[in-house]
DNA sequence: TCTGCACCGTACAAGTTGGACGGTTACCCC
DNA sequence: GGGGTAACCGTCCAACTTGTACGGTGCAGA
């Protein structure tokens, strides 16, 4: 997957360093997307030895060494983008795995995390906020957008559910789980 | 994270092998943290090394090894539980990920991948509805059955999401994007 | 001039992964 | 009761991934 990130960063950005695309990563993709940095100096040569990248490394001074995508690497992004299928979608939360053995905790415990980890979701829904100020409008960045917008509306949920959650952290002790209302649940028609 | 599982689950269900544990994250845990199966057999291993767990063989037969959860252990849950700091939560999702590209791709790709992202979401969504109902009712599963509304919630969101993406496909690469109304925004308090 | 920090890349030890394999028991159909 | 197959259970290990440490460059400010 890597690879199609140096593919589209490049294919978007024009000559693009292995630290451009680790910032670039840190400040975006990197939400949906973790890739340690390692993997970025790596995939890029491989995607050279394809022939889908090529590269010019600078003679003097700090000997960058900037990728540029080829007419191969822009087919292969495009049979890429074509393809509607994706491997299953990960989530990672340590969060829901405390949340899932609470019965193990006291009800304090559970409130105490709801507390936290909406804290959490908080501060991620304000910064994707603050994202969103920064946009610059250009044209060519409507995806991104929608994709922060949706990041917004999932951090909102998150802090939603863990508030409810840390309300009813005694309810739940007490086998009450009915009296969550699930305020949080989506807006849109109901039933699948 | 995969010694907590361990531990989590041998303290509910007693006696536990490591397949079980294999089977017990697949159709819960698995979720929301993955973890390969190598890695089920090696930690209960470590944890009885810490002291954490203790194991019984069969002799005979398939010769299954039993792990069981000591004092120490449940002090070693009990202390990471009624800790509500965790790592940041991560997420991978290809599909928004080539969402992202989008405006490398076509139009028609994206309504397509908004199609199929809908409906590998409403999938997921009914098979949380169906654990719903083989809920056993049982006291002690209320923090489970609150983990899995959130699922439902989750998925509902990300189905409402792809819809509209494929809906405004073409608005997008018009650079329409404020025509995207966001119906799956959730429903709670406005603003931070 | 010096100092610190952001920039830029590489190397590699340690850890993780998943797939292949090998055996056991239960079940079903003949 | 014989044969086949599928689920059960565990181990092994080669290939890959990961993070961290390191080493250097250029710029800006004290």
């Amino acid at each position: 997957m890597a690879s199609y990130i140096a593919l589209g960063v490049t294919a978007r950005r024009g000559p693009t360093t292995s630290y451009d695309l680790k910032r670039y990563v840190a400040e975006s993709i990197g939400y949906f997307w973790q890739i340690p940095h390692a993997q970025l100096y790596a995939e890029p040569q491989r995607l050279e030895d394809l022939g889908l990248l090529r590269s010019r490394s600078e003679d003097g001074g700090r000997r960058r060494r900037f990728f540029e995508i080829t007419d191969a690497g822009r087919e292969a992004l495009a049979a890429w983008l074509a393809d509607p299928s994706t491997d299953a979608p990960e989530l990672r939360d340590t969060g829901l795995l405390k949340l899932h053995f609470g019965a193990l905790a006291t009800p304090g415990d559970v409130r105490a995390l709801g507390e936290r980890q909406r804290e959490v979701r908080e501060e991620r829904l304000q910064r994707f906020l603050e994202f969103e100020a920064e946009y610059d409008g250009r044209p060519g960045q409507e995806h991104q957008l929608v994709t922060l917008r949706l990041g917004q509306a999932y951090e909102r949920m998150f802090a939603a559910f863990w508030q409810q959650v840390a309300d009813s952290a005694e309810d739940l002790a007490d086998g009450r789980v009915a009296s969550i209302e699930m305020r949080f649940l989506t807006d849109g028609e109901d039933g699948g």
